[in-house]
RNA sequence: GGGCUCGUAGCUCAGCCAGGUAGAGCGACGGGCUUUUAACCCGUCGGUCGCGGGUUCAAAUCCCGUCGAGCCCGCCA
């Protein structure tokens, strides 16, 4: 039986109610924006492209909650930044003085990724819609109508709201913080507030304030369209705000809600799930210098929304072997990962990260190696090599286990060798000449060893020794034409002559 | 207390939604390749599908219950 991918399972479900579907994602630009917030995105291009491959038209928003408070002094900030805490993300100083805000700062680096990773997205910022009035209906229907949200909430959650609880957030135009005034009243043109900093003053329908996330989540679905929305599963959970965001759209603001897709979070393996607040976090702009977009995207799109992921980084390797298996067969969750016309090539990526090491990261001399370890190179191997030599080097020097690298001894104490391997070193190197080619030079291991009654793997291990330290290494003989002839002889003989 | 996910071979998991003879990869074991970084090829071993009930001609799959693990329910996805 054909095992049909999560994305076209929900395509499926979304194109019974409508050809055209309006895909909402939404992440607070608070912080480093990280491999978690991207399953989100990921989520929502995977249905997308779904949905588009059967022939309905899909678009992606992004709404960055650049309108949100900045909740707490978060540790990656310095201490003067306690005095913003409250302030709307969009009012804020970037930390590094770089952009224009402070949520520009955390959604610009995002933005790119986004581009890297072929996700094409409207982005839409709250501070931004507010300002425009976009909200300014929304606002002024949830305040004439807040007994019956309060009563919706209240039913919804079990809990109880204070008296003077309004579903708007004004913001203080004293102190500047979003989360600290209280609605006492309203009126055609203006919201009266009160602030805790004990300025009393009215806000305007138009950026002076903010709807509570609540409601703004299903005055958000109205305003733009969404007919479909993926989100974490917090937001899932019953009582929750997708429980309250339906009720909403449907009684207040006269909407169907969107099609939920509840995901579960990405875990890094052996730390935890990824958390700006908590300073775990892979930023993603860092992680597309390691890994090409597809295989990011393949992390999480070959797994269904709702099971959780462990992401080790140090496992990689089966997983983009799984991912070059899946090009050949066509994998569904492969295709959907695909960006652009990428092409493959027939050489793993598993053989780049040990060719770029032997070459040093010698483009011209990783060409040379791969040609005699007998991949054709024609101009679609050119192209892909060059592309993908850069990630295994990154990745190599950022997440690789340790036993995957290697590096040429400085020196070597002779003394730690065998007589044994000491005869061996000396009987190679005599019989080593410069002509010879790799294969002969790994047939001459064969040939010393038996000629000296030994075991091939203790001359393979003597060899390894002699140059890396260690007794195991890259295929001996391109590996030491490699390294060039002379210098191994001239490594060897001091070995075996002291 | 509520919600979600998971429990299938030694390990990682697929299969469950649309019931029809238990699958893959890795590992182990055996063999091949004039061992080479977690290379390749052939083969073998390996599972009471957490447990108990129910529905059915037929259940890993659907229903009820139960045990165990993880996560989420304070406006962080």
């Amino acid at each position: 039986m054909e095992e049909i991918h999560w994305a076209d399972v929900i395509a499926e479900d979304l194109l019974k109610k409508s050809k055209k579907h309006r895909i909402a994602t939404g992440i607070t630009p608070s912080g480093h924006i990280h491999l978690g917030n991207l399953r989100e995105m990921l989520t929502a291009d995977a249905v997308r492209r779904a949905v588009i491959d059967k022939g309905g038209e899909a678009e992606l928003i992004y709404i960055a909650d650049t309108f949100d408070p900045l909740r707490k002094r978060y540790p990656f900030l310095p201490e003067e930044y306690e005095k913003y805490v409250g302030m709307p993300l969009s009012e804020i100083p970037d930390p590094e003085g770089c952009h224009k805000n402070y949520a520009d700062h955390f959604l610009e680096p995002f933005l790119e990724s986004l581009e890297i990773l072929g996700i094409p997205v409207k982005v839409e910022k709250a501070d931004e819609m507010y300002k425009e009035g976009r909200y300014e209906e929304a606002i002024r229907t949830a305040l004439k109508r807040r007994d019956d949200i309060a009563r919706i909430i209240e039913e919804v959650t079990g809990r109880k709201l204070e008296e003077d609880w309004y579903p708007f957030m004004p913001l203080c135009e004293e102190c500047g913080r979003i989360n600290s005034a209280k609605v006492t009243g309203f009126d055609d043109k203006w919201i009266y507030y009160r602030c805790s900093c004990g300025h009393e003053g009215k806000a305007s329908y138009r950026g002076g304030g903010k709807l509570t996330w609540r409601v703004d989540w299903a005055a958000r679905w109205k305003i733009l369209g969404i007919t479909c929305e993926p989100f974490g599963k917090d937001h899932a959970a019953a009582g929750g705000s997708y429980d309250t965001g339906k009720r909403l759209a449907r009684e207040i603001f006269g909407i169907e809600p969107p099609y939920p897709i509840p995901y579960e979070w990405i875990n890094l393996k052996g730390v935890g799930a990824m958390s700006s607040s908590k300073g775990i976090v892979i930023p993603v702009r860092e992680f597309l210098d390691v890994l090409p977009p597809e295989i990011v995207r393949y992390i999480i799109i070959r797994v269904k929304p709702k099971k959780h992921i462990d992401f080790d980084p140090a496992n990689l390797l089966e997983l983009v072997d799984e991912f070059e298996e899946g090009i050949k067969k066509k994998d569904r969750a492969v295709e959907l990962s695909l960006v652009g016309d990428v092409e493959y090539s027939d050489i793993p990526f598993r053989h780049l990260v040990v060719v770029g090491q032997i070459a040093k990261w010698d483009l011209s001399k990783v060409f040379e190696i791969l040609e005699r370890t007998g991949y054709k190179i024609d101009e679609k191997a050119r192209r892909d090599v060059e592309r993908r030599i850069k990630y295994a080097k990154n990745w190599l020097e950022k997440f690789a286990p340790k036993r995957l690298k290697f590096e040429i001894a400085e020196s070597v104490d002779p003394s730690t060798f065998s007589e044994d391997e000491k005869r061996f070193l000396r009987t190679f190197a005599e019989r080593l000449s410069d002509d010879m080619k790799p294969e002969d030079i790994h047939n001459l291991v064969y040939q010393v060893a038996n000629e000296l009654g030994l075991k091939p793997a203790k001359g393979f291990q003597a060899i390894y020794k002699a140059i890396l330290g260690k007794n195991y290494g890259p295929r001996a003989g391109y590996f030491i034409k490699m390294l060039g002839i002379e210098w191994v002889k001239n490594r060897f003989m001091q070995i075996s002559c002291e």
